[in-house]
Order: structure tokens, then C-alpha cells, then sequence
DNA sequence: CCATCTGCAAATTAAC
DNA sequence: GTTAATTTGCAGATGG
């Protein structure tokens, strides 16, 4: 077994360290999946009040996608400029 | 209008009033949003160390989706994907 | 077991009949993947062939996307207002 | 400029054969792309009817999705998470 | 409350 | 082999 691969396969001595290695990810990565949960409640809660205070959830919905894509759009075509820039053998650097 | 409705339609000051509402709202469930981006990326990153310490990020996510799940459900999953396959002539073994 | 359910949990004698449904559904589903898999083939094939041309497929591919895009930006667009139009009690209508 | 290069930068009159080319090449794949869609639009109604009929969409989409693979592929995957869950301690029973 | 549907995340797949 | 892009699957949200 290559030195850089962790060892599940058991049988060997190196079982009990891998099997705590693995258990150090999976508890980082679900105390993680906890803290993304907490927020996406939080975002629910947020849209819930705003609904409360007249506003239509769908509406507000939208227009946040609305914006963020518009960075992203921004961001698409900045890189289609790019594309074409290289494709003509121009500098691309003078877009920024 | 009933004085707990939001007014965006109407032709007086309380205009700017849910103006300013509606760019609270949004600008909170925008933090939010990037918080949660920012744990996504997280554990996207945490994924790539595992990988990087030998495990297999591919069996990590099942295993961690698993724990998520409760355990009668994941059976009784299994079991109906297994008659089906049975109804088929499949070999039934490969299902988890 | 409700007559429009079908019956693929075994024992009785609608077994058999349930599984030539699955069987012909799988049959079908499979066959429609197989032409899909042919299309993605061919629309490979067509992007090698204008590379071999001279065209950067890169490129092509950004004009191609950008092009779909404009036409969803679109709906979206026409979406969004008819969002606005109910939400200020306008008749969505006048808008197409 | 090389013969058997497109000429998409140039200043003389092969500007218009250029685009011609890559006007048909657009619509080529475009066109592709529209019978892609619709096998899409087919397989999702081929979907649809089986639930009609009584079946489990979602347990139909994994069938399918794993007659497509091969079979030791599978087994060998669902070891992999047995050992991952018994370094865990989990009960490894749900994977096998 | 269920069923449909949009939108997001993940897994596969292709390109380099 | 690794990053990027497409596609599939899932979960949450909305309307009946």
C-alpha cells in the first residue's frame, strides 16, 4: 500500500489510525453539514418575516436570484470577451 | 391598506418606507446566502483533505448521507428496489 | 391495494402482470436513453468537425450557450414582470 | 494564414465564408440540441406514466441507472462503504 | 396535507 | 490526471 493511502482495509495495525482519521473528517464534515442547516433556517425565518410584513415571498425570491445572477452574467460575459480576446491574439489584460 | 401590509403600489411617502424594508430584507437573506456559500466551500474543502489522506471522497459522502438518514428507511429503500429488480430477473445483490 | 397501484410486492397473482409493466416501462425508458446517447454522440462529432475547420470549440460553445441563454433570459424576464403585474393587481395580460 | 484555418479575424473578403461556416456549424448544433431536448421531454413523460401506473419513480430511476453499470462495479463499491461503516462502528447491515 | 415544481447541490462526464 | 461543465437527483417551496 502506497504510504500517502489511508488504510481501511483491515487486518493490519494501521487499522485503529485510519479508522480515527475517518472518524476526524466525517465529525468535521457533519458539525459543518449542522452550521449549513442552522443557516438555511435562518434564510426560511427571514423570507417567513418578510411575508409577514407584506411582502410576497415568491417576488423577493426572484429578485434576489434576479441579482445575484446579474453578478454572475457579468462575470460570463467579462470571460466570453476574454475568449474572444485570445481567439483574435489580443491582450486580454486590457479588459481588468 | 391594512397597516400591517407592506406598501409598494401605492402613490405616497410610505413608498420609501417599503423601499427600505424591501433593502433590509434583502441585504440579510443576501449575507445569509453568502454565509452559507462560504460553509458549502468549507466542506468542499474538506472533502478534498480527506481525498488528499487517501479516502475515497465518493464512499465518504454516502457514508456521511447515510448517517443522516434514518436507518429502518434506508432498508425498507433497499427492499423495494430489490423486487422490482426481482420482477426483472436482476441480480437483486447489488443493491445498497 | 388500490386497483390504479401496482402490484410488484409478490405473492399474489398480479405479480406477473406488474412486471411486464416495470419490464415495458424499463424497455422504454432504456431504448429513449439510447437515442439520447446518439444525439450527445453526434453533437460531439459536429463540435470536432469545426474544430478540425479552424473554429475554437470553446468558443462555439459559449456562443451556443450564450445564445440559449438569451432566449431564457427572456422568459425569465417576461416571468419576473407578470411577478410584479399580480403583485400590484395589474392585469398580466397587456404584457403577452 | 494557414489554408485549413477559419478566418475569423481577417481583414479581407474570406470574413463572409467564415461566417457562413460557422453560421451552419450554430445551427447544426442547435438543431441537435432541440431533438435532445425533446428525447428529454419524452423520457420524463415515459417517468411520469409509470407513476401513473403505480411505480415508484424515484426507485425506477435507480433500477435504470444501475443496469447501466457494471455489476462487480457496484459490489465493489458497497464493500468499500461496509469498511468505511465498520471503522465507524455503524451497523454495516443497511449496505449489504 | 399532498402533489407538483422550481432551484440547488452532487455526481458523472468531457476537455485539456 | 485534474479542472471545468453538463446532467441527474434531491430537497424545499408553493398552490390546490
Amino acid at each position: 500500500m502506497a504510504k500517502d493511502q489511508a488504510d481501511i482495509s483491515g487486518g493490519d495495525n494501521n487499522h485503529a489510525v485510519a479508522a480515527d482519521q475517518l472518524r476526524a473528517f466525517v465529525e468535521r464534515i457533519e458539525r459543518m453539514n449542522e452550521e449549513k442547516s442552522a443557516i438555511v433556517a435562518d434564510i426560511k425565518e427571514i423570507y417567513a418575516e418578510a411575508k409577514g410584513t407584506g411582502f410576497d415571498s415568491k417576488v423577493l425570491r426572484k429578485l434576489i436570484s434576479a441579482r445575484a445572477k446579474d453578478v454572475s452574467a457579468l462575470k460570463e460575459e467579462r470571460a466570453i470577451i476574454g475568449l474572444y480576446a485570445a481567439a483574435l491574439g489580443m491582450d486580454e489584460g486590457i479588459f481588468g
